[in-house]
DNA sequence: GCTATTAAGTTCCAAAATAGAACTTACTAA
DNA sequence: TTAGTAAGTTCTATTTTGGAACTTAATAGC
């Protein structure tokens, strides 16, 4: 299978890498969550070639994970801030970064500590219940076929028939 | 900067990527998680080729995200089983999944819904505050130099000294 | 007016990674 | 003896990436 192929499956966890599974896109993401906004403040903080900024910028501009807002005319220059759609991959990075600081920070600690302004701790995250709160074990999780899977289905039969 | 320079960085999640940040990894686990154990059923489930499912494959047991186990002898075959280290990136999926459930699914809905054994209930998953319970907003969150940091810093003036 | 600098890219080529098909190994079953 | 199964490995063509140089449109200093 082709890469580009991945984001027509139905599931969410491959049409969401369709657009942020590669090399360096999710540490991009990071960086906007840091606060950069400009090309070559991405690059110099990356290290990674222009021309690859350059697309992947233009990728999660096309998929409106990011969106280029002009801070300056005559040259017009552009910046690139998140959306919406973008913000929310909060939680990703944080699971991300919770993972590597559990399991790849070694003896030096974490690299970043985060402090919750609302009760003012040194805080990690958890991933909890929507319903009852309660933090999620990966064993009480039952996963079901959801409308989506089932319309997915019926299209495949008719492609067939 | 080539891309297996990235897993130096004092950064958890440019360190976490440079294991799960490909094209396939995060699918693999994906299916592990659906409970996928074994070569043939992850090479048809994901179509990729089995050269790479070889190499990722490899690549997460080294890194003890799996665990080759035996499951029969003569000849003897393997299959991969999560570790400790391995359950542990069920939040990442989780929270890519939602993601993908949002912003990605449209009218169809969600291909795959999950229910939470302790409430019974369909549900979502939400990030929160370690200390609090709080559902987490990521303005909220304060990043601070943390002790890998500084350890970090102080190993590249010596470096450089 | 001429030259340097800044920011945000684009162009080009060599090197690395990937997809897909065929092949290998070590067995079991008919 | 032949076919089948599971888990890979090998090979080649294609795709993607990295890195350096170049471009564009402006401003600032001499």
């Amino acid at each position: 299978m082709k890469w580009d192929d991945i984001q027509e499956l139905p599931c969410s966890v491959a049409r969401a890498l369709s657009i942020l599974g590669d090399r360096w896109t999710l540490l991009i993401m990071r960086d906007c969550f840091f606060g950069i906004k400009r090309f070559d403040r991405f690059q110099a903080s990356l290290g990674l070639s222009r021309h690859r900024l350059s697309d992947r910028l233009a990728k999660l501009v096309e998929h409106e994970v990011l969106k280029k807002v002009p801070y300056q005319q005559s040259p017009i220059r552009y910046e690139y801030r998140l959306t919406r759609k973008g913000v929310e991959l909060y939680p990703v990075l944080m699971t991300l970064a919770k993972w590597g600081d559990t399991w790849l920070a070694g003896e030096d600690g974490p690299p970043i500590t985060y402090h919750h302004k609302a009760c003012s701790h040194q805080v990690t995250v958890d991933l909890c219940c929507s319903e009852c709160g309660e933090v999620i074990d990966p064993k009480q999780m039952i996963p079901q076929a959801g409308p989506g899977l089932k319309a997915y289905s019926e299209k495949q039969k008719e492609i067939k028939v």
